[in-house]
DNA sequence: TTGTATGCGTTATCAT
DNA sequence: ATGATAACGCATACAA
């Protein structure tokens, strides 16, 4: 009879079984055991409901089964549907995920680095915007949409394919002069990548194009000043825009339809990453959907692909684009 | 020189500071050491980037300073705030947080309340829908909106409140005949108390109304089936429609403009829980707002709580209403 | 107040 | 193939 409160130990399951200790280890971690002891020790375990000590188990021997997943945090929607994601992906192959929230914080992204060192994880996948990074060659780490270092696999939608197939999509809608809207533009990541696809793609199919690239710090009533500034005779320069993501575009829609501008009739809108306000339901607008799913299964492949040579620097996975109200049918 | 790849020890810190490793120990947990000592730990700490090793120190003490969190997804709006919130209250203590998606899976919920057992965490927050959910008495465990025994904690908003709420705030808006809306009928929890709560509303304000509560598994095209059967002289038996959840709200907007009403000059609209499509802006519907940031810390509260004689078993936390378009301003 | 020694539950090495 | 035994890194009771 144990002390109540605490767990069965090794020890337990070996008294019970009458097997030594070293037995029980080896069923345990399906080691080759001769029949007879293996039912024995499986009785004794069944009998007490052991469970190894996760603790014991990760300081002997280095591994914790748990990775730690970096993001700013799960209420934007497009987080909130990789963290999902993600998650399932660890589950599926019996890890468990430290979620760490980060805010956007570059102290607090280094300081969530350093849990790798602290054998707290068996490594890290993580969207991180801290410019500085330092990541130590040694830690498993996956980064999301940006290039740390050529050792680090960075793993992204193919945002310049998805900028491209935007352009596309407008002109095929019959867009003529169209624009491109977007924040974030301090630091070089992926996604920086939609503007020269989608440019690309104005050149490719004939459309003229004008820009508006906000720092991450200005007010985003500055769309509303540029889309203004872009009336005249009450019509809008623009018949087709181009979001960097469905937050700006979303955002975008609103303002048009104070200036009094119907969407998609008047102008068509399409943004980037796919977010649906519930699952299942409809998409907030026309946009070029992000594999989420495809990303998180890729990031928890490599990040526990211990002994890989040469990790790929860097894997676009592709886009497609749906329909979401914001353009015509 | 240490072996490159693994982490300084105490046992370094203490050859490096030229005192006993107990002394080391010391300063680390804050316990009195004398200060000509303290510095030499400290020094020696700094300069070998010393951290501690979390499984020994769990195995060792018992306590590993995480708490699992059992949700069924993150990309239900609600549920992803809910778990942004619970992070930040968990971070701010100095725990970290296990994220443990059940998607509503009893059988997954079962499991992962072993976790606590198996040390792996110190306690576990969870919104669960298994029926028969078993927790042990000495698991640390705080539920969200479903009461599984007098000894275990139960947080929730106050349900039967934000009933009340939408009922007086539909008659204030001019609204005579009313209905409600839900599904998830099935399962005994604390959101159920919302439709008590609207009933109640409607007799105190003098409303009269119908209900349509479906089961979890029904087709959400009954919604729509209803809605019709109520339309005469393309006139709908409702001016005022409350719905269990923001979700359903969504939805019955949806269909209320597929059959050529507007909301909300023909009927107006009120949903449960708060939920907006991006951070910071608008709610999607004029709706009943949780204290998801309280309820948050609540829970973390209460699971952290290892001593306390005798806890509350229901907590419910006021809401309050919130305009979000689907009611007359 | 400081140092020493023991054990937490596992895994892995080594005789048997 | 099986069983005894030595770490893993830390905390703590106890001795100095």
């Amino acid at each position: 009879m144990r002390k109540k409160g605490s767990a069965p130990t090794m020890k337990d399951v070996a008294l019970e079984a009458d097997v030594a200790l070293g037995t029980v280890s080896k069923v345990i971690n399906g080691l080759p055991v001769r029949e007879p002891y293996r039912l024995k020790v499986e009785a004794a375990i069944e009998k007490l409901n052991y469970q190894v000590n996760a603790y014991a188990q990760g300081l002997r021997s280095n591994r914790t089964n748990t990775i730690a997943f970096l993001i700013p945090n799960t209420t934007n929607p497009f987080f909130a549907q990789l963290t999902h994601h993600m998650n399932l992906s660890l589950t599926r192959r019996h890890y468990r995920m430290l979620l760490c929230c980060t805010e956007a914080n570059p102290d607090l992204e280094q300081d969530y680095i350093s849990l790798v060192k602290n054998n707290q994880v068996d490594g890290i996948i993580g969207l991180t915007y801290n410019p500085t990074l330092h990541v130590d060659e040694s830690t498993p780490f996956v980064s999301i949409d940006r290039s740390l270092s050529p050792h680090i696999p960075c793993i992204a939608s193919d945002n310049f394919a998805g900028g491209q197939i935007a352009a596309e999509k407008l002109s095929e809608l019959g867009c003529r002069h169209v624009a491109f809207m977007r924040t974030g533009s301090s630091l070089t990541n992926e996604p920086n990548k939609r503007k020269a696809g989608f440019e690309n793609g104005c050149l490719l199919h004939g459309l003229t194009y004008e820009m508006l690239l906000l720092n991450d710090d200005s007010d985003p009533i500055e769309f509303y000043q540029f889309l203004k500034a872009h009336v005249s005779d009450e019509k809008l320069a623009f018949d087709g825009i181009f979001c960097a993501t469905d937050m700006i575009a979303f955002r975008i829609k609103t303002y048009l339809e104070q200036l009094g501008f119907h969407v998609p009739e008047d102008v068509q809108l399409i943004g980037y990453d796919g977010v649906r306000v519930f699952p299942e339901l409809d998409y907030v607008c026309s946009t070029i959907v992000q594999p989420v799913e495809d990303i998180a299964e890729m990031c928890v492949e490599f990040v526990l692909q211990e002994n890989m040579a040469t990790k790929p620097p860097l894997i676009c996975l592709p886009v497609h684009y749906a329909y979401g109200g914001t353009t015509k049918a």
